[in-house]
DNA sequence: ATGTTTGCAAATCTTTTGCACACTT
DNA sequence: AAGTGTGCAAAAGATTTGCAAACAT
């Protein structure tokens, strides 16, 4: 038979979870190491990336992929969009509400069985207008 | 002053930009590898990078990022979505006409200058829903 | 002739994994 | 006590880069 496989809840993984709904700046995994140091100055990143592999599983964070490949973690779960400055590479958050008529329409018209979408918009943020473009 | 770094049109740079447009599969710089070594047997790796970047950059081709990181190219530039299947990856093109008013409803009351966006869905795709999910 | 592109291999960067030990339950 | 999570370092996977030779202009 199969083991238990429960989840414990430790310290490092609590503070993982803690800091990143903390945060509302999409930290990659190293960025969130840096931060969670100033607590735990062990932990090391390879937990911080196991915890959030956990965390991403399990429904608690997002995991959303950069244009480079690289990973940023999102500790609000909620549907809703992005928008990445292609001058500094900041991601915020946007005020915009979810689309929902879009997965139902593409799913009568395509075959696939639609389960979620994910919307980046991209551009030039405030701060880099006003720096022109540079920042 | 500046050379002129002008753009030299090769047999591998050539072949490269032609398959990947004949291609609806959105391959990955490896799969595009080894398509590319059935014509020209010892074109590398590396090169197909190095063109695949350069195409990206001057606007002839796209790149998309997978959850996993991993880069898929896409030959149409035209301004279109796609649809992952969760269940056995693969990227598919979607009918769907672009969204033209999200971009400066969101400019307005942002502060952003937006540029772009990109939408992708996710589900399962019709292969692997008629073989119970699992292909 | 000049300067760009190539093939090769080594280097880089992010993320994962094996292992022995610590810690949660 | 049983078995999961951790720290460390090594490994893995994708992409980039340095270099000398080949090639396009």
């Amino acid at each position: 038979m199969k083991q238990k496989k429960t989840r414990r809840m430790t310290v490092q993984a609590e503070a993982t979870l803690e800091e990143l709904r903390k945060l509302k700046t999409h930290p990659t995994a190293e960025e969130l190491h840096n931060i969670l140091r100033k607590r735990l100055p062990k932990v090391s990143l390879g937990t911080v990336y196991r915890n959030l592999k956990m965390m991403v599983r399990e429904g608690e964070a997002l995991r959303l992929v950069q244009p480079d490949g690289e990973a940023r973690f999102d500790g609000c779960v909620d549907v809703h969009y992005h928008i990445r400055c292609r001058s500094c590479g900041r991601l915020d958050d946007v005020e915009m509400k979810p689309l929902t008529r879009i997965e139902p329409r593409l799913q009568e018209q395509s075959g696939w069985l639609v389960e979620g979408h994910s919307l980046e918009f991209e551009g030039i943020c405030p701060r880099c207008l006003s720096m022109g473009g540079v920042c």
